[in-house]
DNA sequence: CCACTCACG
DNA sequence: GACGTACGTGAGTGGC
């Protein structure tokens, strides 16, 4: 027997059960010749779904169509009456029976068929076979005559339901077990297929029986002792008519088949012949899905190679005309696809203004449209380049972006979607290069389009400053002349569009399709609407604040220089550190390594205003004040949009190793929230008048994961019951009783919890706790006993991130860890920390991209359509909503944040979230 | 442009 | 036995 986990699995697709169902499915669809297709875009779509939505442990390494031949068969020999009652076919589905033999053969998948048997016959001769070599089966089809061949390698799949039956589906439907379906079949009998069987007697009846004498033969032997007369004398009557039911149901697996199983080994479709087979059909969605899907692994387009991607020469391309633009659109309708970048005067996508858009449909060839570019000098209308009108442009290629059936491509699509969408435009299906790359690549590299240049292309993409200038010599790209524009412009659509062709095909290799299609391409647009949306703050508060600090910090300023003697510059560590350590002769001077400057961070500070020493705690309380004012206060009005009055973040999807988001321009993650003075920030984050903030925060959510993932059942049990999980921890590991626990204590036990999912060390949560390095040793040591199964996970995770250089989250993100390799033991323990931390807050991270894919719906669904998600922090969503909608979005929120694992995760511990809400988000936690 | 510091989860 | 450390971010400032 194999290995059961690389077994070969044999698919066998019921092709006429295929055929009538899509052709039932569907309206009838004419292609431009007449001829109807309907039943073959049904059917060329259900096989192309089937091909793509297979999972990975489901997928077939084999694969065949199963065809009926003809109307007679053997079965006619035995019983002339058998399928009599049939209709013929409808006019209209007859003329597409070979058209879609040619759709199975252009998807370059194996069909059979076979005169004298029925498909039925055929599935069970190869199911048989392949079955006793020790292969997995699977029959797609819904025919109830096909579940006697379902056994414990044997399963049938409803591609339409997408359900799997197996030996328990059996006995549902029928009541007995698969070998004694026919025997149910032989007395039930089927007027579809005019098997006759017993009169008066159903399928419950025949179950009921056959169950009670165990096989046909002996029920009709003992016909005699049926209870009921009527029953008993039909039994008695027609047992013949039962033995030819039971001959006509008895599915042949013998049937004499030329084709050997191996001719079905699933292989990549041919693209000349399938792209010609789907044009000729005139079906432009599927082209499309078709491309998408592939990529360029199509067998026979030309493979990811240099070939592909290096093309022979290069086409940049201005257009200022109509005829050309529309020539543009006509190739891209013919092409399904579209690489598009957009150039605009800012890198805000909320306050840039569209310059240009540039388009590429294959390697090498680009073009740039301009749309606002202005005159090199300050005479702006007098010197502005001759172009397309804004609105033309837009106009014209606005049924392109939004066509169903036209992939667009774009390296980081966020952007260009929030910059289209402001011009009305709602791009859709897309793919982003940027974050194909980061679900291959998390971790390896950045994910930028001039890094991806280098390192796939080896291309140096011409810097944007080569163009633009640098500093405050700086112009935007509305003032970069035509010729220049194009090229750079031209340049960025082209090598998306070969970074593109390179990096798809890789998604379904590495088995990457699913986070990138369930984790990254939805979020996209989720994120570009919440950053449209934007956060309403208090500019008149902030403004108050800001005049506080700065008070704060001149008397404070004062003070310090006094105390220290002499002027000098308090936001400079080289100085402080000076006059510290040099002049005050203050003890506990650290240097750094890399620069040999003093060590005066908080931490320093900290321990000299503990040792009494008043100049440090003033320092530390001018830096607080500092920190509040530049980074927050006055960096926060700066960023308010003159045209929305809100403040617009921008998510980076692509940031981090983990999978998490970050945040910049303004970073709304790290609002304070740890000090009175910084919570002052939080309180200027309002909702407009009428409305309210509405908090949701995940509780515990990563020491849940690590419970789930390390499998721990003290900690499973804690949070199953809803206990105190650092109260529990500290009672295990320094044996106290839970109730009236000290607050020291706990905190100390949430200080190990902190640091086990960070991978910890002594030295860490010695230094954290402020406790010796032996101490913080003994505490782990006790951790470890109490639940050594997190050692074991730990030991497990290192092992398979040193393996593969890489670990991975419940839902798949692979997390890639460089430092793993390193030589230097302080850079590899440095690596094997982050392995440990990386699935468990990269399942974290997955879990809120899920949360948020599906709140927009969720809302919607519940008429919540005025609840706006607004902010996303790590394991938080902050909502902005109607305050008279506030209990049933709170419920709608909840539900979609805990069930956001469903269903394919069932996590062992309940996700809980807390809601709160508030006038604003200070008090809405 | 890097180092340092500090805000958040 | 010596490395010199808690995991993941972004932003402001100083200083070379």
């Amino acid at each position: 027997m194999p290995d059961p986990a690389k077994r070969p699995h044999l698919y066998l697709i019921d092709g006429s059960g295929y055929i009538f169902r899509a052709y039932h499915a569907l309206p009838p669809i004419s292609r431009g010749d007449g001829t109807p297709v309907g039943a073959v875009y049904g059917f060329s779509n259900m096989l192309f779904k089937l091909l793509q939505d297979l999972g990975d442990n489901d997928r077939p390494s084999h694969l065949a169509v199963i065809f009926d031949a003809g109307r007679t068969t053997f079965r006619n020999d035995i019983y002339p009456e058998y399928k009599a009652h049939r209709p013929p076919a409808p006019e209209d589905l007859i003329p597409q029976f070979p058209i879609i033999r040619e759709a199975v053969e252009a998807f370059g998948v194996e069909a059979i068929e076979m005169q004298g048997y029925e498909a039925d016959d055929l599935i069970a001769t190869y199911a048989t076979q392949a079955r006793d070599k020790g292969w997995r089966v699977t029959i797609v089809s819904s025919d109830k005559d096909l579940m006697q061949l379902i056994d414990d390698n044997i399963s049938m799949f409803d591609s339409m339901k997408s359900t799997r039956i197996g030996i328990d589906g059996v006995a549902d439907k029928f009541g007995v077990g698969p070998d004694r379906v026919i025997d149910v079949q032989a007395l039930a009998g089927d007027s579809a297929d005019n098997v006759p069987g017993v009169p008066g007697i159903g399928v419950k009846t025949a179950a009921q029986l056959i169950n009670e004498y165990g096989n046909l033969e002996t029920l009709l032997d003992k016909a005699e002792e049926i209870k009921q007369p009527k029953r008993r004398q039909n039994l008695i009557d027609f047992a013949e008519q039962a033995r030819v039911s039971k001959q006509l149901v008895t599915l042949a697996v013998d049937a004499p088949v030329e084709t050997g199983l191996d001719a079905f080994a699933v292989r990549n479709p041919q693209a000349e012949k399938l792209l010609s087979f789907i044009d000729k059909q005139q079906f432009r969605s599927l082209r499309a899905k078709v491309l998408n899907h592939y990529g360029d692994t199509l067998e026979g387009s030309d493979p990811v190679t240099d070939v592909l991607v290096t093309p022979k020469e290069i086409e940049y391309q201005c257009v200022t005309t109509k005829d050309v633009l529309a020539t543009w659109v006509e190739h891209i309708k013919k092409a399904g696809q579209v690489t598009i970048d957009t150039e605009t005067t800012s890198l805000d996508p909320m306050l840039a203004d569209l310059v240009g858009i540039s388009l590429s449909i294959e390697p090498g060839k680009a073009c740039y449209i301009p749309v606002g570019h202005v005159g090199e000098s300050d005479d702006l209308l007098a010197e502005a380049p001759e172009q397309l009108s804004k609105d033309h442009v837009i106009q014209t290629l606005k049924p392109v972006l939004e066509d169903r059936s036209i992939l667009k491509i774009a390296q980081n699509m966020k952007y260009d979607r929030t910059i289209l969408a402001r011009c009305g435009i709602n791009v859709s299906p897309f793919d982003d290069t940027m974050l194909i790359s980061y679900a291959l690549d998390a971790g390896k590299h950045g994910h930028g389009m001039d890094e991806l240049a280098g390192i796939h292309l080896d291309i140096t993409p011409i810097p944007f400053k080569e163009i633009a200038g640098t500093g405050k010599n700086q112009i935007t790209f509305d003032k970069v002349p035509l010729d220049k524009a194009t090229t750079y412009a031209a340049e960025d659509a082209d090598i998306t569009g070969r970074l593109w062709r390179i990096l798809k095909p890789r998604l379904a290799a590495e088995g990457a399709t699913t986070v990138y299609e369930t984790l990254e391409r939805p979020l996209s647009s989720v994120l570009s609407a919440m950053e449209q949306e934007g956060v309403k703050v208090d500019t008149d508060t902030l403004r108050r604040l800001s005049n506080e600090f700065a008070t704060g910090m001149a008397s404070l300023e004062t003070e310090i220089h006094e105390l220290a003697g002499r002027e000098f510059n308090i936001a400079s560590p080289k100085q402080l550190g000076e006059i510290l350590f040099d002049e005050m002769g203050l003890s506990g001077g650290k240097r750094s390594a890399k620069t040999g400057a003093y060590t005066t961070n908080a931490e320093v500070l900290e321990a000299l205003a503990a040792e009494g020493h008043t100049l440090p705690a003033k320092v530390l309380e001018y830096r607080q004040f500092a920190k509040l004012k530049s980074t927050y206060t006055d960096a926060l009005v700066a960023q308010v949009n003159p045209t929305t009055g809100r403040v617009h973040t921008s998510y980076h999807m692509a940031a981090t190793t983990t999978g998490r988001l970050s945040s910049n321009d303004p970073n709304l993650q790290n609002i304070p929230i740890r000090t009175s003075a910084g919570r002052k920030i939080r309180q200027a984050f309002i909702p407009e008048a009428g409305n309210i903030l509405l908090a949701a925060d995940y509780s515990q959510i990563e020491l849940r994961v690590l419970a789930h993932m390390a499998d721990i059942d003290a900690l499973k049990t804690a949070f199953s019951d809803g206990i105190d999980i650092h109260a529990m921890t500290a009672s295990e590991v320094f044996g106290v009783p839970i109730d009236d626990m000290d607050p020291m204590v706990r905190r100390q036990a949430k200080a190990i919890n902190f640091g086990i999912i960070y991978g910890i060390s002594a030295f860490g949560l010695a230094r954290q706790l402020g406790i010796s390095r032996g101490d913080a040793q003994t505490y782990i040591n006790a951790y470890f006993e109490k639940f050594p199964g997190i050692r074991a996970y730990m030991d497990t995770t290192i092992d398979f991130a040193k393996k593969h250089g890489y670990v991975e989250t419940l839902f798949g993100r692979k997390c890639h860890i460089k430092a793993l390799t390193e030589k230097n033991p302080m850079r590899r323990q440095f690596g094997e920390r982050a392995a440990i931390n990386a699935p468990i807050q990269g399942t974290a991270a997955d879990i809120l991209r899920r949360a948020m894919i599906r709140m927009p719906k969720a809302l919607k669904e519940a008429g919540l359509e005025e609840v706006k998600m607004l902010l996303q922090v790590h394991d938080e969503l902050v909502f902005e909503l109607p305050e008279t909608l506030r209990d049933k979005a709170e419920t709608v929120i909840r539900e979609t944040m805990e069930a956001a694992c469903k269903p394919v995760l069932d996590l062992s511990v309940p996700l809980v979230v807390d809601c709160g809400f508030g006038a604003n988000w200070d008090e809405a936690h």
